[in-house]
DNA sequence: TAGATTGTTAATCGATTAACAATC
DNA sequence: TAGATTGTTAATCGATTAACAATC
């Protein structure tokens, strides 16, 4: 059947293979290999026919992967069938962008509610939608529409509002504050800290320099990879668009 | 020593027991068990022990740890003792949030320097800090100072703008611009895929509604953990703030 | 058929976990 | 000394990887 557990690894970058199989489509690509297909997600081939195999879908051998029967099996997986409501809480700098973000909309994800118990913020119209007071969570939750809440309040509030948001029926989270969340079983929590991931860059950076000063004069720096070339200057870029 | 490879698993965690650690230093406390602390940081406690043992620093047995030491050790390794700058691509919404954040500067990363092509928010003051074009990358990157490049331009332009960046001296790059970036041997580079999370988390969403509505009526849900209490209105939240 | 490429097997690696001897 | 708690061992689990038989 293959409808059965994928393994978490794997879940996790399965919207890399959607994004590459979105442009292998839109290239006008009509079967791709696995060998084209994982260069172009950054992983291994053997780990993407793995990958692809706990979810069932079959290629064919000698000739690769149906790129829009792929793109669409792993799109209806991450739930781009289903349309899925957005409530962001925490409306500051944070919550402004996220609230302005145009990679959720494309991906069938609809901010339908900002809140925030700021006097300042509240009545505020941000990307088109009302910042308004948490109380008013109930009235934008509808119990059937499955809906994902979107934490970008200071750590202090977090466990607050998040326990709103569940007994409010949320059972997805996405927490952007720095904080251990405790949940109920069945309720679902994804962390992004951005201040972590400067952290393990620091870490890691923090090695390379030690390692380069080391008694061993490192071994042999596994020389800069002759890297795909890339026009640097023939497309200029122009950046400054929402990300 | 200690000062050997640390797994990759026990780095990602690390961000995590700092910030435990701090928490219990501003309640007064001198010494905490790692019972205390894994609790605390929402682990296991032989994870944290086995993590912290990777990291050659000691407790003490039948005692535990000391909150301060342990502290300015983990702080020490996760480089917050150097002084990191930190210079950001794509002013747009993102970019705005990333230049106000907050936790940034307590951790020891100063912002020195925001970048963008659009000739609408070149010359803008964000934060304090003005805008200015690509070009003058060179003129803020101080070979001396280890700089981390944080990437919120569009998905077309990350590619360039990390090559620039890495041409620049750049060795550690945060893209939160949902492409696979290459880059040469030695240069690190971490990725924040806002819409991913939430397509992971659709993902298991979805498999939560399946399973509801399957043939097996759910092997009996795992009953709603006992939640540690929160005073859900005892202390009515303030949300707004930069997160 | 010959060439290409999948899906799966088996080996390896890294991370987690429980248990406990060492030791404060 | 008795109680507490670490650091480490060994078992287990999950993820990665290379190799190849199956098959288009």
């Amino acid at each position: 059947m293959g409808t059965v557990d994928v393994p978490e690894a794997t879940v996790a970058r399965l919207p890399q293979y959607l994004r590459a199989l979105s442009a292998f489509a839109d290239a006008g690509a009509r079967t791709v290999s696995s060998e084209a297909l994982a260069e172009a997600a950054g992983v291994g081939s053997a780990k993407l026919r793995k990958d692809l195999s706990h979810l069932g879908s079959y290629g064919t051998r000698g000739v690769g992967y149906d790129v829009e029967q792929l793109r669409r099996q792993i799109a209806d997986r991450l739930g781009q069938t289903t349309s899925w409501n957005v409530v962001i809480v925490g409306i500051g700098n944070l919550g402004h962008a996220l609230a302005g973000y145009g990679g959720f909309a494309s991906r069938g994800f609809r901010v339908v509610g900002l809140f925030d118990d700021g006097p300042q913020v509240v009545g505020e119209v941000v990307s088109g939608l009302p910042v308004r007071p948490l109380e008013e969570l109930g009235e934008v939750l509808r119990p059937g529409e499955p809906t994902i809440g979107v934490l970008a309040v200071p750590a202090e509030h977090a466990q607050g509002v998040c326990d709103r948001l569940v007994a409010a029926g949320v059972t997805s989270v996405l927490n952007f504050a720095p904080t251990v969340l405790r949940v109920p079983a069945g309720v679902d929590v994804r962390k992004v800290d951005l201040a972590s991931e400067l952290q393990i860059l620091a870490f890691h950076a923090q090695r390379k320099a030690t390692r380069a000063v080391a008694p061993l004069p490192a071994p042999a720096a596994p020389a800069a990879a002759p890297l795909p070339v890339h026009p640097l200057d023939a497309v200029r870029p122009r950046v400054g668009e929402v990300v």
